[in-house]
DNA sequence: GCGGCGCATGAATCCAACG
DNA sequence: GCGTTGGATTCATGCGCCG
């Protein structure tokens, strides 16, 4: 590794799973020929902010005259599309040798560059899962009235190949998002106020992201511990975000001055205690319960009999946990009712129910009872 | 135009200012094919909903077990990304050839080709404007919970090129918003109700899309009698709006079945009045009034002084409407507020100021007094 | 101390007609 | 085609100053 000069920041943690990977390390690099000396598939995610080829033209002023201050800088130029879509493709197929076969990656555009991006991933072989819409709340106005505002920015996630397995956590999101399904539509501030870094009052990175934005997609795709790696690192968002998650990280930036603000910031940044990362992560807000278990319990006891909401379908219950239906078949509450309808699968919880003095109940009702009694 | 069959719906209009085009009608071919029978430089808009590749895998049950309805149609079924791919670049080359030089395209796509078709229309040398999202207020969930729930679909603006000129109805959208800038992120419900084109109970196409959103485009994106064109026509949704909104359309589409329901739909669609179209175009509340003409008309006197907000600068009004500011500098009022500032540009109306008995007040007020005055 | 007002600012592909 | 000129154009938020 000897193109790269490492920066340790805070202390090396004393379990260092992978020695190999320069862990929770920012490295001062290129970030092509920063991740070619990774080894394959070290890392569980890589989370890309990669920049946007802007291509703006001349200066834009606000209606009240003021300057607008533009993304100028020299990492946003390219020579043409075609060097773009170069590039792109260059750090996209490196990310994808680093990547486990389980990993997943995440990159954030703009229309400028979103669809190029997808593009390559698609071609490189990657399997999209989701793209995210991030909504901005307060976006910057279009002043000129020439267009909509462009008031949000585009997230992919993507999976090693159609195949390939991925973490996602989603009771976790589920929970985060008041127990409805988490959608792909997200809404955040674009990062400001105390949480936007500057320096003699100057902010340090013209397009520093969000860290609501950072802690969905780690709690959502990464497990406590997990690698992640992030090649255009900034002012290290990223490695915030994670270490306060419980997260391993790399990051790779070329510029001392983001590199330095990064560091600083991601000393400071205070790990959540373990058992609040538990809780997160939790699979399940319940935990699992058997159907044997109610009848070992006497919740229901065996020949007692189950029928589905319309009253269509009828079966008796087994001693082991068991139901076999009047025709004979048997099997699981969720096998027998999936044989029944003719359906694939099915959620024998809340397909079948019990008789009641109030009529038919589900039977998930008597595991939220059981689990009432048991829990401590 | 051998290859078209043409198919009238409803009246033919007395008014064709394009004899050559097919107006008002659906040519029953495949898309690519009628496209190359139309002429160059001949529409304003092209709508495009084309086929989204879903590259579906096994059937797909709710957690009730029902069967879920997913696209299956054969116009949906691709060999690989590849083909795709070049279909994609067909379609959009020959859209190019067809637009008038200040035309625009839209197309509405999902995470499953809309990268491949952004990136298509980056390379074919459009120049994106915008990509919108469209979210659904009611998506469908993600039944397995596997993913975030699918909950939008993009939308990509783009016009013929980085110099071009197109059309945008920033006030339409202004006031449709309630006096707030339109964003890039639309909230709509998935097409259904009375709405939803059905036969016997069945609905007649996958991917209908609700009429609201293309009512949103056209009025954004065209002018009253501009020609707009849906390649992928489906059951006419394009058709439909844009008969309401007196633009005239084009559709093609290869299914019979598709065809009838958009015959029928078409014919039925009520146009909205032409004074309410004009209310909704008017690109001002108000006409243009010159600064001389408030002069002519007495509203200020030659020989008066204007001033900034701030009294930093101080010019007096002469006889042709012209400004001379102390330091001898003359011109326009929106010139010697941008001299006086060393800035670009400036807005006149707003920047320079008139005494009254209560304090200053910007000279558009007197604009204002004049066109209510003068107005019917 | 608190509320109100003014100012600054954020990934921005940001004008159009006429001579 | 190009240079000139008239004139149209902003939303949410945080911060600091002032009363």
């Amino acid at each position: 590794m000897g193109v790269l000069e490492k920066i340790k920041v805070g202390k090396r943690p004393t379990i260092v799973p992978m020695a190999e990977l320069p862990l929770d390390q920012i490295l001062r690099s290129d970030c092509i020929a920063a991740m070619r000396a990774l080894p394959a598939k070290s890392v569980d995610m890589i989370f890309a902010d990669p920049p946007y080829n802007l291509q703006l033209g001349g200066d834009l002023a606000r209606p009240d005259g003021s300057h607008v201050d533009a993304v100028t800088d020299a990492w946003d130029k390219f020579d043409s599309l075609d060097a773009y879509d170069a590039f792109t493709r260059a750090w996209l197929a490196e990310a994808k040798r680093i990547l486990k076969d389980n990993g997943a990656i995440w990159v954030i555009g703009s229309y400028h560059n979103i669809f190029k991006v997808g593009a390559a991933i698609q071609d490189l072989g990657y399997w999209i899962l989701n793209d995210i819409v991030w909504r901005k709340s307060n976006p910057m106005p279009n002043f000129k009235g020439t267009r909509f505002t462009n008031a949000h920015e585009t997230l992919i996630w993507a999976s090693m190949g159609e195949k390939a397995r991925y973490t996602f956590n989603y009771r976790s999101m589920k929970t985060l998002n008041d127990e409805l399904q988490m959608r792909s539509d997200w809404e955040f501030p674009v990062c400001g106020g105390p949480e936007r870094l500057k320096k003699d009052g100057i902010k340090v990175h013209p397009t520093q992201k969000p860290e609501a934005l950072l802690y969905r997609i780690l709690l959502a795709c990464t497990k406590p511990g997990d690698v992640v790696l992030d090649p255009f690192f900034g002012t290290g968002t990223t490695g915030a975000v994670a270490k306060r998650l419980g997260r391993r990280w790399i990051g790779i930036e070329r510029e001392p001055d983001y590199i330095a603000a990064a560091e600083e910031r991601i000393a400071a940044a205070l790990p959540l205690d373990e058992s609040m990362l538990k809780t997160m992560q939790s699979p399940k807000a319940a935990p699992k319960v058997a159907f044997g278990v109610l009848v070992e319990n006497g919740f229901l006891t065996p020949g007692r009999f189950v029928v589905d909401a319309r009253r269509k379908h009828r079966a008796m219950i087994r001693a082991d946990g068991s139901l076999e239906s009047l025709c004979g078949a048997t099997g699981s509450i969720h096998k027998l009712g999936a044989t029944l309808q003719n359906a694939p699968s099915c959620n024998g919880w809340t397909y079948w129910h019990f008789e009641t003095g109030e009529g038919l109940k589900p039977i998930d009702a008597l595991r939220q009872e059981y689990l009432l009694a048991t829990q401590p």
